[in-house]
This record gives C-alpha cells, structure tokens and sequence, in this order.
DNA sequence: TTGGCTAAGTGTATTGCGTACACCGTTATT
DNA sequence: AATAACGGTGTACGCAATACACTTAGCCAA
C-alpha cells in the first residue's frame, strides 16, 4: 500500500456516453459494456474507467474508450462531473463524464479489457445500468438535443458522405420531431456548408439519392464571419404561440 | 500520515467563478480572491478549495465560497472540470470549476478564511491570476455569452426589482453589442415574464423609470407549455447575410 | 421660474424568414 | 407494364425582426 496521504482523497473516473446512428430503425443508440468485474459484475455500463495519475482526464476518457470498445478518432466532449458521495460503493468516486458521437461506419466495436460484452442499446430501450449510469446517459441525452439546433455536430453521427434524408432522420429521432422535407433541405442547403457531391446511394431498391459531405472547413470560416447555425425544432403555428 | 491507497490518488478541488454586474460602469465583473498561503500567496485567484470526503461537489463550491467570500444563496451552475497534471505545482490536482450569478444587493463580501482579501475586478481589467484560473474564468465567460441569449440567467445578475434600461444594459455588456431600446422593449414585454411594478427608481437625478421583475413562476409555466426564450443579438441587415 | 439636461417612454412601415402544402420523376422489383 | 418507394422541387402567407425619431417627465442650476 504505497500511496499515503495527509488528507483522505477520492478517487477519480471517466465514464462515456457514446452515441451512434441508426438510420434503419431508426434510432439513437448509445454504446454499453457489460462490465466482467464487481461491483456490478455482469451489469451493463458506460464505458470509462480510473484516470491515470500522468495524464490529461480528456485522455483518460480516449483511452478507455479505446480499450474497452475498441473505438478512436472519435467526437468527444466534456458532459458534466458526478459527485456525489455515495455513486459507487467502493467508496468516493468522482467521475468526469464525457460524450462521444461515432459515425454508424465506424462501428466495429469489439468487447475488450474490463468488458465481457459490447452492445449498442436504443436510448428507448436500455437495461439497467450500473452505478448513477442512467442520470449520467440521461444528462447525455439532453445535452445533444440542446446542443444539434445550434451547433453542427449532428454530422458527426453520419457517415462520411450521406444523403439529405439520412441527415433529416437524424434531426428527427433526436429532436423527437417530424420535419417537413422541403423546408428543411431549403434551410440547410442555403447555409451553404453542405458540399453537393456528384456520387448517389448504391443498393437501393428505389430512385438513389444524392450524397452530400458537411463542408466544416468552409462552416468554420462562416462562424469566423459571423455566420450562425441554427436548425430548430418546426413547430405549427397553432403550437406555436399559445393563447 | 494516515490515510493509505493501493493506487495514486489526485486530489479534487472546487473554483467559482463569480460574475456580478455593475450597471454603472457598466461592466461585466469577476469576484476575486488573494491568496494569504502558498502556492501562488498574495496572488489573486478564484474562490475555490479542497472537496471534502463527505460532501456533494456543488456542496464544496458553495461552502467554499461562503469561507472565503461571505456569499450565500447565490445562483451556482457547474462549468467544467480542469485536470491537465500540471495545473497545480502542488501535484495532481483536479478541479471542478462551477460558475455564480450574483446581484450587486448582495454585493456585502468579507475576505475570509484562506482569503486576505476579496475584490471585483471588471473581466476587461484582471490582474494575474494564480494556477489556470484565466483559463477556467474565459470558460466561464464564454458559457454565460452562450448562455443569456436563450436562457433567463441574465436576472439572476440583476437586483430583484430593476428599469428595463437596467436589464438592457446588462445585455448589452454581455453581449457586447447595442441593443435597439424600442425593440429591446417590445420583445422582452410581449414574452410576457417581467411584471410591471408600480414602483420607480429612487434618487436618480431624471424621471424615473418604472421597475420590474422577473415572474419566475410565469416563466416556468411558460416553458411547460412549449415557451423558448431567446433574446439575440441584433444584428444590422447589412451584416446579417453577406454576398 | 425658467431653461436645460438626462433618460423614459412610445409607433409604424418594411422586409425577410419560417411555415404550410402536393405532385411528378426516377429506379428497381414483380 | 404496372407497382412500390423514395427523390426532388416551388409558392403563397403571415409573423416577427428590424430600422428609425420625437415627445414627456423629472431634476437641477441659474
């Protein structure tokens, strides 16, 4: 027991939410492990793990994601700190929540480590979790609903190149809203940060849809202009403005 | 020396960021502490302290911002925690920064505790600050930029019964941008969350303005029924879309 | 008391954007 | 050849954002 200090200290952790994209249900997934050790043994978890004493937390969340899911060069971002005395019973854990947007291409995910088991849950049907688990997915959850209408990182769940609907389905699974299709491609095509390819969907059973790739430099160079993204939930004008 | 781990152990701390306004500067402006022990003595830095065991962290800021400044019952929301190993010359120390929204009323503050003594300093005029407080201060300031223009925050910095010039003012400094009186004035009553008081300012050496207050109450109501706040900067035809 | 200063308070015309809404075209399948 | 599935397109309307200037109220000083 090498490790001796003048006052008690907790012990600090990182857990994420990763999210990916489903457009064939279509759903928002969140990725789980199936945790191999007590506590929780056999209980599903966010991915996450202790931090290193030597390195950065936000390091710490890239790595365990990697060594438990198999995942890199992923979107990550700070979430929220969990604290509160009793989250763990192996006593004061404080864990530094990230979250984590994966395009669907990426998704080879294999169980490694601490994990027996890897698996992408729908957000509407998840099993228990271990630990303060589901306030922290939940905490996840409303932070990309805020978050997609005023900030460009929905493209981050998508593929590479994809089609106006598959970035329309996406807006509405997690706005939880349905969207009309000629406004909302008038809307972000007049943003202007939608590059138009000359390449269509392969292997579909109907007419192919053109594909399109989010221009992030040229976005980039818009927000230095004063440009500023905005894709709100369309509510009808009786909703709208009660009374 | 009693307390012993199997493994190393950061130690965690709180940071507050204060922000009070000053309307009649006006100006945005920050709660400071000067530290009377090492590291960093006699240099100004954030309120801020050691989390104890047993405690929540929201708890720890805000008990430690009562050590140090006197400050109670202040809006207190969580920022963002800073955990790159050199922060701290002390050895790893991890901190959960939080940031506070306060009234000038209030504005009786005591140096206290740790502190030898406590200042407001405007965010355009800031001394040095002790660790990466700079850093975690602009988190804090971009956050409430962020934040005022679609959340009500901004009354929180605000004395309870205010002008509207008042509240104008106060968005003006935060956003830092003018603001058209009339259609200030019109957009803020037609959402319908100020009540008309049949008070006015006090000593002031031209008419009077009537005061107001934030319905809380009405607001949350409101917000149940699908109500969006949302004050932005206004921008000048011109500038608002380019080419 | 009067004149001057400061800030309060108020209305309208214009325009741009969000919204609502329906049909034809293309491709693959049987 | 017919069907099924989704792709892709335009317009009219109404509201809300914007731009913009003068009068009134109250205090103060000469």
């Amino acid at each position: 027991m090498p490790y001796t200090y003048e006052y008690p200290r907790p012990s600090v952790t990182v857990d994420c939410v990763v999210f990916g994209f489903d457009d064939k249900e279509p759903d928002l997934k969140v990725l789980l492990i199936q945790r191999a050790a007590e506590p929780f043994k056999d209980c599903w978890a966010l991915p996450g793990g202790f931090v290193d004493m030597d390195e950065p937390v936000e390091t710490a969340a890239l790595r365990e994601l990697e060594e438990e899911t198999g995942l890199t060069d992923v979107f990550l971002e700070q979430l929220y700190t969990f604290g509160n005395p009793n989250r763990d019973p192996r006593g004061r854990v404080i864990s530094v929540a990230y979250y984590a947007l994966i395009a669907p291409a990426d998704k080879q995910i294999a169980a490694a480590s601490d994990a027996q088991n890897v698996h992408w849950f729908s957000v509407n049907q998840l099993p228990p979790l271990a630990f303060d688990h589901h306030l922290i997915l939940e905490t996840g959850l409303q932070r990309i609903r805020g978050k997609v209408s005023y900030q460009p990182i929905g493209f981050e769940l998508l593929p590479e190149k994809f089609p106006l609907s598959g970035l329309q389905k996406l807006y509405e699974t997690i706005l939880e809203t349905p969207l009309d299709k000629r406004n909302f491609r008038k809307k972000i095509l007049n943003m202007g940060i939608l590059k138009e390819l000359d390449e269509f969907q392969q292997d579909v059973s109907h007419r192919a849809a053109r594909l399109y790739r989010f221009d992030k430099a040229k976005y980039e160079q818009m927000v230095k202009e004063g440009f500023y993204f905005e894709l709100k939930e369309q509510r009808t004008r009786e909703t709208k403005r009660k009374k």
